[in-house]
DNA sequence: GTCTATATTAAGATAGAC
DNA sequence: GTCTATCTTAATATAGAC
């Protein structure tokens, strides 16, 4: 065989990736991810129908994730303690493979992916994730510091980025705020610890 | 004369602005600007070079008004205090006028800003923004507080607009968390105060 | 599966009349 | 100050040979 099966594919989805949550999706053109990988635009029409079709690829992988994470969080006692705790898998989820490009794309591309249909899946599935982490009788702030939490997860490392501080230190303050965030009780919780003791 | 002084040059901002922060700076033709406001897009150009150009010019209205946040944040005894009498001052600042819409495209366009000069510009004000209200000496995790808590207040409404509640709810429902997180002290200035007790 | 060549389209931008 | 008409460019996408 000419090559390692279903490689290219793969390739070109790493490389896409790669330009889009560098460049943006607008700024960068099929040609440009073509000359990377060393062949011709048409190439591409090959394995992908579309541009729009290569961005579907990559985040039907990240929303799997999430899907999984959810069906996680579900299984566990709502309140802080679950929280904290999926915080930690979160990070692991980003922080493997091109997860955290996804989710910076995600982020810095918002405009595009709006006409996109695999954008609003994401964009519901994150939705979901913050719904289920505060629980569905959450007060407004209380939703909003748990999607913070999770949010702080993907920018904070990146805000970071001109202090004089190593990669591992960005993570690690970024964990810390995301857990502070998420271990506050909302009014529900507490009312629910109350009535326990 | 024809028409009241400066008044096109205006409305072509406001224009731009608004369909530039709802649809994307990439998705906005100025064909589509031009028919907006019943002109062609040759009338653009009498008033603007180019696109990036009206980009240019209502980002700078909003540099402006962030240098004279900062110089009064400069002007005041540093601390948990200052940042959240601050925080007051910046929501009221984004509330008038557009400059919301101003902050939602920068957030949301940050490839197509990367190129322009204005972006950087911006970029590097809100970094002065934060090292100021954080302190210099501060710690990662309390810069990363601190960029957060303004950052509540453009992003947290936005947030919850899918929740079935008023506009001034979720407003103030940013506001609380923004304070909360603005009014936490940092180790330096835990220090400081343990001292002068 | 990848190439060359090309179709198609729409954008940003300009020249010059009025 | 705005128009019509046009230029220029570069992008996505396709046809068909190899």
């Amino acid at each position: 065989m000419t090559e390692r099966t279903g490689d290219t594919r793969e390739r070109i989805k790493e490389v896409a990736l790669e330009l889009f949550s560098e460049q943006g999706y607008e700024q960068t053109s099929l040609r440009e991810i073509a000359e990377r990988l060393g062949v011709t635009k048409a190439a591409l029409y090959y394995h992908f129908k579309s541009k729009e079709e290569i961005v579907r690829a990559f985040v039907e992988d990240r929303v799997g994730q999430l899907a999984e994470l959810i069906e996680w969080v579900k299984s566990q006692p709502p309140g802080p303690q679950t929280r904290t705790a999926f915080l930690q898998r979160y990070a692991a989820s980003i922080d493997i493979g091109k997860q955290h490009s996804i989710m910076r794309f995600f982020q810095e591309n918002q405009p595009a992916l709006k006409s996109m249909e695999i954008g609003e899946r994401m964009r519901e599935r994150m939705l979901d994730l913050v719904e289920v982490l505060a629980g569905p009788d959450a007060d407004p702030v209380s939703k909003l510091r748990t999607a913070f939490s999770v949010f702080v997860l993907h920018g904070g490392p990146f805000l970071l980025r001109d202090s004089g501080i190593t990669d591992e230190q960005r993570r690690s303050a970024a964990m810390q705020l995301a857990l502070e965030l998420a271990g506050h009780p909302t009014p529900a919780e507490q009312r629910a610890e109350g009535a326990t003791r």
